[in-house]
DNA sequence: CTACCGATTGACT
DNA sequence: GTCAATCGGTAGA
């Protein structure tokens, strides 16, 4: 498994061309355990104030502090009880992040098998939520720096073969407002993508 | 302090 | 397809 950690100004841009650029990429957490992880297939992008579905947009709170902070560094949030893994994107200041809501596992899939309790691989890594715990992510990596290439960090696959990614995108998933926008971008017929794989091709 | 809510998941019809 | 468990974050008294 071999990757080049992606670098700080990957993540110094708008967070739709993030979101779009980070499908394909490697998501690898080490531990005493071993090595896990796989290929991101689904992403969701979150614009700062200019969104309102965007956990930052009505100003910064102890919860998402780390979204207001550099960019390339992880903002980790709990919801109904589970925890979601951010990319934050932009400048420091501007509060955007990527949602990272599936990866399609490559490494270490027993023990992602043993964290999650399943043997059965589409619920591995199938949304955000599920993710998290298969690569054992909590709170204690909010603000963590993915550019590090230690414990949690993502990178590029040097294996991957040439041929380009067919792309969709579609409004966001479990959003009460602004689900119009088209933040959403997933790999199409990738049986590792959540929720509803229908909408607009985009590749 | 209490009350309300959610960028989800798993169980169920 | 539907539905509710479950608990930290947040706002408000």
């Amino acid at each position: 498994m071999q990757s080049v950690v992606l670098s700080r100004e990957f993540y110094l841009r708008d967070p739709a061309v993030v979101a779009w650029e980070l499908l394909g990429k490697l998501l690898l957490r080490e531990t005493s355990a071993g090595l896990c992880g796989g290929r991101i297939v689904e992403v969701e992008a979150y614009l700062s104030v200019r969104d309102p579905a965007c956990h930052a947009s009505r100003g910064q709170t102890r919860r998402n502090a780390s979204m207001f902070g550099p960019p390339g560094r992880a903002y980790v949030y709990m919801i109904h009880s589970r925890w979601c893994l951010n990319a934050v994107t932009e400048p420091e200041g501007t509060p955007s992040a990527v949602l990272i809501r599936a990866i399609e596992p490559l490494v270490g899939i027993e023990l992602m098998q043993q964290r999650r309790g399943t043997d059965i691989m589409r619920d591995l890594t199938r949304g955000p939520a599920r993710l998290c715990q298969a690569l054992a992510v909590d709170r204690t990596f909010d603000g963590w720096g993915l550019t590090t290439g230690q414990e949690l960090w993502i990178g590029e696959d040097l294996s991957a073969t040439g041929s380009k990614l067919r792309i969709a995108k579609s409004g966001r998933i479990g959003l009460s407002s602004a689900q119009r926008r088209l933040l959403r971008f997933f790999v199409v017929d990738n049986r590792f993508v959540s929720g509803r794989t229908g909408r607009r091709r985009t590749t």
